[in-house]
DNA sequence: GGCAACTGTAACTATATTGGTTACAGACGA
DNA sequence: TCGTCTGTAACCAATATAGTTACAGTTGCC
């Protein structure tokens, strides 16, 4: 399978957002925790914002922040706003027609993808960004005591 | 994510083998049903072989066949065969170790990528290849009565 | 033995997806 | 109006999959 970065990069994103509550984050310092390129996050939170995951403002002092509470985002939410496609896929070429395998295997082959789309959903509707946080604290528990925007930001990528 | 066909091609694969029962199938004549390449399967025999998943004999009337019976066959089997990497993947870069999200987000997505690769092939370990053929079965019930080998390669690529 | 029919495999090309980069128009706060 | 952002287009690079040709090696059969 093909399986891309997109999911896990989406998931850091809101999870910077959730840690930095209400402040809005610049793709510019995102692109530094994630360590790519602004255009790249930027790109990403379009989607997201499509889906009503985040919402973004353009000019000084803009950037983005999540449009709900951590609690209310899962990790199916955010696998619906990146990753079009399901877990597998059938054949580039539809299969001969006039083999008996061939011309039954289609449907048989969708109702496994099917099972296999719902177990994903069903693990990844049961996590929260909230959670996703809170796993994360046990290592950094008492470090970040958020205050003020500017010591924020240093702590968030203190690598500059 | 990135979502190849090589299963669906594999699970293809081994149930024309499970339909075709002990008689070895031909490259050729597999790669017509599945409407590709001959050495687009072949090459995927190999894999499902060093999986001992399939016997290949070489040279004339030679051919590949199932190395057991369909009811030991799973799709989990199919997949650890021929898919290398798990359902998502992380980051391509690390994340910013300077940044209190980006050192700690690893373990946390793992830990989730780890319980939907376990969720999916919970679903595929349940499902044979007999239960594919099985499936399969009330579109063309009594369509193939199996006899001679002659016969049997008609029915299965009937298009040439 | 020699032929014909297979598999196994290398080498190459084509195509698609993802990610990275530069560039720039437009929005917006001060 | 100026500097700082987002949104987006237009590329390029890297990678994975798939398709193709070609051919060496194996095997059954005459």
């Amino acid at each position: 399978m093909s399986t891309s970065s997109r999911f896990a990069v989406a998931v850091h994103v809101l999870t910077l957002m959730a840690w930095a509550e209400d402040e809005p984050l610049k793709s510019e310092h995102v692109a530094e925790s994630v360590n790519t390129n602004a255009v790249v996050i930027r790109r990403m939170l379009c989607e997201l914002a499509e889906s009503k995951l985040v919402v973004s403002q353009s000019g000084a002092m803009g950037g983005s922040k999540l449009a709900r509470e951590p609690e209310q985002i899962t990790l199916l939410d955010i696998y619906q706003a990146v990753e079009s496609r399901g877990v597998f896929s059938l054949h580039r070429h539809p299969p001969n027609r006039h083999c008996p395998v061939g011309v039954n295997i289609g449907p048989v082959l969708n109702q496994v993808l099917d099972e296999v789309d719902t177990a994903v959903e069903r693990v990844l509707a049961n996590i929260t960004i909230k959670d996703v946080v809170s796993r994360l604290q046990p290592c950094v528990s008492t470090a970040a005591p958020k205050r003020k925007q500017v010591r924020k930001e240093q702590v968030l990528v203190a690598g500059n």
